[in-house]
DNA sequence: GGACTTCTTCCAATATTATGGAAGAATGCT
DNA sequence: AGCATTCTTCCATAATATTGGAAGAAGTCC
């Protein structure tokens, strides 16, 4: 019950930092298969342990969805866990139909 | 253009917490007069000036409003702001219509 | 004016997060 | 096996956030 709230707090924290923001931007709008590390890399243009770092944040906030082949390391939004997360935000919210209905 | 990842990756970290998460829920939940800070600390049970901390917070972030009536300070979810909030994060998503598509 | 309520700001302490160089792990190639 | 590529983990430092007691501001009521 309250670990909703942590779990989605944390999802929150998770995308409450500019370059991690970014980066769901950027495999959000990357398609379907996802994105390498070093494509991400260069699109933020940060150091690769900083980067990575990042990743694992959104790893681990269950925002993104791992995958290996070869060396590369493919990274892709999870949409069911995005899709929860604003769920829960409108949530019980505007029950008696006022303006802020979603 | 780089302001807006800014300006909502605030938006996300303020959310980020999971007081102020608990917080902002309330809230929407509390109906559209709002509510005063007094109830919130009630429900949160925290002292004064932790709480106005949070509520600064989101005040600062833009996802609420607030109102004063004689000594008592009302809170509402800016609901416009979230609303732009959560359709950022779905933006130029799953353009081809895939299994994530909102 | 004085007492009371409601909430915010000041201040300092503590805790958490962010950053990146260096070293390590995993894979592939010849 | 040796070496290159790709990315992660280790480690330490710097920066930011969180917390709450005490004091302050702003309103109400007698």
């Amino acid at each position: 019950m309250t670990s909703k709230v942590n779990y989605h707090a944390d999802q929150l924290a998770a995308l409450g930092h500019p370059v991690r923001l970014a980066i769901l931007r950027f495999i959000v709008q990357g398609g379907e298969h996802g994105s390498a590390a070093g494509e991400i890399q260069s699109h933020v243009e940060l150091p690769a342990s900083t980067l990575s770092h990042h990743l694992k944040r959104l790893l681990d906030a269950e925002m993104l969805i791992s995958r290996q082949e070869g060396t590369f390391h493919f990274y892709a939004a999870d949409y069911e866990s995005l899709r929860g997360l604003t769920n829960y935000l409108w949530q019980d919210c505007c029950k008696r139909g006022g303006k802020g209905s979603p």
